[in-house]
DNA sequence: AACGTGCGCAACCGCCCCGCG
DNA sequence: GCGCGGGGCGGTTGCGCACGT
């Protein structure tokens, strides 16, 4: 552990490079490659330590590094991907092509975070601030539950006092249990746009319903070639969503909208997605893939299946190594019975817009879902 | 012009993981 | 099983520049 051996060596330089330095060091990797970096400097004749090179290399020197200020749509993809990875800067910056992890972890320090408290987020858990308040009630009143859920299958729920939620009606159980119950008043979506229901299951990941952001709320029907395509859960429902405190984080999973959307206008939240299709395209899949689902291109094929397991039996490792949307939730009817659902998009690089699945139709009929 | 302050960025530090002997 | 070294990652630091006073 601590330093590494190389680093007590004698008379090795410190601090910025100089453009010789960098000139020997591109000029070695370019010709012979880096194999083992403790090897380079001494081979490109550097009085520096292998660590050093690796860095200099993989932050400056890399010839397929992108250049300049980050993008509208970039930012708006590193806030979303936060919101799933949390401080994986490495997971993030291998879905920004040409962009270093150290670059990204610069923005977020210096610029996002910022950003993202004006807006009232907190950045490191993606939630309104002023929700952090009613988070501390909830946990109170979790305590006095006598109900355990299982925590994958929870989920946190902030209605906000947008009026356009009246369509839906919320109230805690007259029995102390940790549910609230969601009564939709009319048609209640799981939309690709909104989430309704989104958040995931990383660890540290928070989830809740961002309702702050419904100016295009979709209310129209369900059609095979809607795009994109939208979830609606049935009316008939009197929905139960288990449950409405949690103590740490909410984890009903819904890879396909990480809950950051509502950070961003409508508009630039568009260009952020169709930006996540195209970087999916171009890395054929990974984390990108859940993404898709909220973008209006770059994806073919789209169905939804439920799933078997329990939700909490899909792993988030799923979600990054997939070339799929995948989006699960859970939904506890009143028959006690939760419904999975999982939504797959499947993507071509053709850019082509997507399509149902032929056979969802009948896997609706089958799940009750629309 | 001089100074102070804030910010962005490059680079270092410390730790973890893993492979190998 | 253990120790060591290399690779990698996230956190932190400090330099240099821009800008305001």
């Amino acid at each position: 552990m601590g330093r590494h051996s190389c680093c007590y060596k004698q008379k090795l330089r410190k601090g910025l490079w100089s453009p010789e330095e960098d000139e020997k060091l591109l000029r070695y990797i370019t010709k012979h490659g880096h194999g083992c970096w403790s090897s380079v400097p001494k081979q490109a004749g550097l009085q520096r330590c292998g660590k050093s090179c690796r860095l200099r290399w993989i932050n400056y020197l890399r010839p397929d590094l992108k250049r300049g200020t980050f993008s509208q749509q970039e930012e708006n993809l590193i806030i979303e991907l936060h919101a799933v990875l949390g401080n994986r800067w490495s997971q993030i910056a291998a879905q920004l092509p040409g962009r270093t992890d150290n670059e990204i972890k610069n923005l977020w320090n210096s610029c996002l975070k910022k950003k993202l408290r004006q807006k009232g987020i907190d950045p490191s858990n993606h939630k309104p601030l002023f929700q952090v308040d009613n988070q501390q009630h909830k946990i109170s009143a979790a305590n006095t539950s006598k109900n355990s859920v299982n925590a994958s299958n929870e989920v946190n729920i902030h209605k906000g006092n947008d009026s356009k939620f009246d369509f839906l009606s919320s109230k805690m159980n007259n029995d102390n249990s940790n549910f609230i119950t969601i009564t939709p008043t009319k048609e209640f979506f799981v939309d690709s746009h909104e989430s309704l229901i989104t958040s995931c299951s990383h660890s540290d990941s928070v989830g809740y319903l961002p309702f702050q952001n419904y100016d295009q709320f979709n209310d129209s029907t369900f059609s095979p070639d809607q795009n994109p395509p939208t979830l609606r859960f049935n009316s008939e429902y009197n929905s139960t969503i288990l449950p409405a405190v949690s103590s740490t984080i909410s984890t009903t999973q819904m890879g396909f909208k990480p809950c950051t959307n509502f950070l961003s206008d409508t508009v630039q939240y568009r260009e952020a997605t169709n930006t996540s299709a195209n970087c999916g395209s171009n890395s054929g899949g990974s984390i990108f893939s859940w993404g898709l689902a909220d973008c209006e291109s770059s994806y073919k094929e789209a169905q939804i299946h439920s799933v078997e397991s329990d939700a909490g039996d899909i792993k988030w490792a799923e979600y990054l190594d997939t070339p799929f949307l995948m989006a699960t939730t859970s939904l506890q009817t009143h028959t006690s019975q939760p419904t999975y659902v999982k939504a797959e998009a499947h993507y071509t690089s053709d850019g082509s817009n997507p399509t149902w699945d032929q056979n969802h139709k009948q896997q609706k009929q089958q799940h009750q879902i629309f």
